[in-house]
DNA sequence: CGTTGTGAATGTATTCACAGCG
DNA sequence: CGCTGTGAATACATTCACAACG
């Protein structure tokens, strides 16, 4: 989140930013940015602010950001497909390099530049084309199966689309869009 | 989450659950979930349990998922399109009644039974449609703009695509996939 | 028994408030 | 000055541990 905001100030040109400026545009405390950046070593100064180009460059390092991550779409139903071609993984240091299906239709197309294979290559391709990351966006009852499958194969993290929690020993990101839309309805109910 | 692994047991025929066996589901404590179960009142049964049905009825109702709820797709792009035919929002209350795009060539086709309108007509088809939430995914330069339209539609909650943070007195439900990825690569960067 | 519901204890996150610095 | 970095204070969340109950 400090990212989009430092990016956003450096493109404006600002050439520094206060830590209520930040706040300000997240809605949360001075204090908050203040403790939050902390962890960093010293980054600001005082009585000036922080830099937004130099601060955004320490955080990248910090994320592991500052180098390419390679990533297989796994399962291109309309959701897969849609993120192939995300232009914001492409600007972010994140690169498409492999994709899997287990439709015969769909194998042999190519989406966005890359080549949709069987899920019977999962693991030589994976190792081939270098792939860190899977975007698993597999209907619910596979998922987990699959996942089993892709860490096998040396995938290293899972963002998951699939409304299942995995069991696996690397890092899952889940993002449940129906979950985030029931939280919407309650909070809508909730203000009114 | 709670409803999740609820109905999972129910689909089970499960007429009982207890705390414990709820945590493990997730990787948390039973103190954890008898604490957040105890906001809606007694509904547990000691030495047996919770039930399953009853209990998901229960927090249904305090979410107020116990109705349907209209949605509009604003911005079919790939993401949008993806969604307007995404299965698990239909079996969960929700309902997509209109869709809209800026793009001509977009306008007035179907997409999984919904007709393309103009965003021109967004606030009288808000209206007629009775559309309760709106699907932001529109690119992130004009997200600010369609948000505010939205509102003075009659839109009472967000689920924003759209990688800003939107300023606008109802609820807004921020997904960013970008950010979860980043998130991903730092947490694979950190357990090496 | 086994399991809930909840006071009390602990742990963690956020905010306050101010010394210190350019 | 204005603003950072951080101890101290506060608020919040989680866990412990046990009485109560069928």
């Amino acid at each position: 989140m400090y990212l989009r905001t430092l990016d956003a100030a450096a493109g404006e040109g600002r050439s520094t930013i206060s830590s209520s400026a930040i706040a300000r545009a997240f809605g949360f405390t001075d204090a908050q940015v203040r403790r939050d950046l902390a962890c960093l070593g010293q980054t600001g100064r005082p009585g000036v602010g922080y830099q937004p180009v130099t601060l955004a460059a320490r955080i990248r390092k910090s994320l592991s950001l500052d180098r390419t991550w390679n990533l297989a779409i796994v399962g291109v139903g309309k959701i897969g497909a849609a993120l192939m071609g995300y232009p914001r993984f492409a600007g972010g240091g994140f690169r498409v390099t492999a994709a899997f299906d287990a439709d015969p239709d769909l194998i042999g197309q190519d989406i966005a530049g890359t080549r949709i294979e069987p899920l019977s290559q999962l693991e030589r391709s994976v190792r081939e084309a270098n792939v860190d990351l899977a975007v698993l966006a597999v209907p619910g009852p596979v998922a987990q199966s699959v996942a089993t499958d892709l860490v096998n194969a040396g995938i290293r993290g899972i963002l998951n689309f699939a409304p299942v929690r995995l069991h696996v020993d690397v890092p899952v990101q889940p993002i449940d869009l129906s979950r985030s839309l029931e939280q919407l309805a309650f909070e809508v109910s909730s203000t009114a």
